[in-house]
DNA sequence: TCTGGGGTCCTAGGACCC
DNA sequence: TCTGGGGTCCTAGGACCC
């Protein structure tokens, strides 16, 4: 049995807890450069805003609707998924954190009520850091998420589900005819894997609801569709196909892009933009303990500005020796942006990407073709390990200061030294503050 | 005027091998 | 006129997830 404990409108969840008087009122987070909803809380969703809806779209309701907008403010949502995730744990055994608001934990050798035990966990939640959270049950990971959904909609939605689903719904206590009626009220594109295409092809051929999908013919799904959609059938008819992964195996490639806050056209802005993102993809490839092997960067122009001329292209620099040196990889991340960079187009967003990834301890050195040195006497290193060595060395103190006196302490110099006055900046006018991740953002209390 | 960021997996097709 | 069989590896693109 798995369970799937997945915060409400997290983001939204979150700024409410360190502002009480957003509770009951429409409420936006924005992404970044305040481009677009992110998370919703149920009154905002009930005034028919869509998940990704732009905000310029949508602003008009803050005047008309009490709508209330805030720009992401990522520190706080992570440090509240920790601790919201060591809640979590304690449901089971083992726990794979899914996502920042979702978490799956594995029921196997729990005994007792689970639904009771689900309900506990909910509660401590709710009360230890504040964020409202649903929980699914299931014998797969799929019901899992499904008997989430229930309990997400029952809660919002009476009438859809029984009522007694919402916030906790334990599919596994279901007899045949009752999970079946489940199914049925269950629209197909609102199960796991069943996005937005594959969902209208599947209408085109009368399967329009998860009781209908998990009725399919196994063989016909793999030939028609693909072995995933065929595992996600299997799974939704209770057998397991997919493990709980409790240990997050590392990344294989690392980006770092974002849209920039107002048009770019020089290439020197470009330049420090490039810098920073190859710096902050090393950074967490050195996280990792991983090197690259490859270096991709890409500009493009905004495809929303239609009239405008239209330019998009990325490449790839081979690094002959993989690495996880900031300097290295913005110096191949600047060779690619020079051969790609094209005057005369206003650049919208750009973005690094560091792929080949592999664990730090392979090193594959340079087949040396020079002529043997002399003997200089004395064994040592060879200069190659020490090189090594001290870059390593360098990059630990590096990653250091910055994080023990913030982002940007230290940087190359081809980052620049304008800070906030760059010309892509984002544009963040509704942040909130660092609540539990920085001392000078700390909440006041008025006695 | 204003439209996010960061990932994964699978498949088809081409190049190449013997 | 007639042109095999069985592989591997890589890449681009599409689908999905939050």
């Amino acid at each position: 049995m798995y369970a799937l404990v997945d915060g409400n409108n997290f983001y939204v969840s979150c700024e409410r807890v360190f502002r009480p008087s957003l509770v009951g009122r429409p409420v936006v987070v924005l992404s970044n450069n305040d481009g677009c909803a992110i998370a919703r809380s149920n009154e905002a969703k009930a005034l028919g805003i869509k998940m990704g809806a732009p905000w310029f779209q949508i602003k008009h309701l803050e005047d008309e609707a009490g709508l209330v907008a805030l720009s992401a403010n990522f520190a706080l949502y992570g440090d509240l998924s920790d601790r919201m995730m060591s809640i979590a744990a304690g449901l089971g055994h083992r726990q794979e954190i899914y996502s920042i608001d979702e978490s799956f934990v594995d029921l196997t050798g729990i005994r007792g009520d689970l639904t009771e035990r689900s309900r506990k966990v909910r509660e401590r939640i709710l009360q230890w850091i504040g964020i409202p959270t649903c929980i699914g049950l299931g014998s797969t990971k799929t019901l899992a998420k499904l008997a989430n959904h229930v309990a997400k909609t029952a809660e919002r939605n009476p009438g859809v589900y029984p009522d007694h689903f919402a916030q906790i719904c334990h599919l596994g206590r279901l007899n045949k005819v009752e999970l079946d009626e489940v199914l049925a009220a269950t629209p197909v594109g609102e199960i796991w894997g069943v996005g937005r295409r594959i969902s209208e092809q599947l209408g085109e051929g009368g399967i329009r609801t998860a009781l209908d999908l998990t009725r399919i013919d196994l063989a016909t799904v793999k030939r028609r569709f693909s072995v995933v959609l065929e595992r996600t059938v299997r799974e939704l008819q209770g057998t397991p196909c997919m493990d709980l992964e409790d240990e997050p195996p590392a990344k294989q490639q690392i980006a770092c892009t974002r849209s920039f806050g107002h048009p770019v056209l020089q290439l020197v802005d470009l330049q420090e933009a490039i810098t920073e993102f190859a710096c902050r993809a090393a950074e967490k490839l050195r996280r990792q303990d991983s090197h690259t092997a490859q270096v991709l960067v890409f500009i493009r122009t905004s495809p929303f500005r239609a009239k405008e001329p239209q330019y998009s292209k990325s490449a790839v620099f081979p690094l002959l020796t993989p690495t996880s040196d900031s300097r290295e990889i913005t110096e191949a991340a600047l060779a690619v942006l020079d051969a790609i960079y094209q005057p005369g187009f206003s650049y919208a967003k750009a973005g690094v990407m560091l792929l080949d990834l592999q664990p730090a301890e392979r090193h594959q050195f340079m087949l040396d073709l020079s002529p043997p040195i002399e003997e200089q006497g004395g064994a040592g290193h060879s200069d190659v390990e020490v090189q090594t060595v001290d870059r390593t060395r360098l990059m630990t103190a590096l990653d250091q200061v910055n994080g023990r006196y913030g982002r940007g302490t230290m940087l190359l110099a081809s980052a620049g030294l304008r800070g906030p006055d760059r010309a892509w900046t984002m544009k963040q006018e509704r942040m909130t503050q660092q609540y539990t991740t920085c001392w000078s953002d700390l909440g006041l209390v008025r006695a």
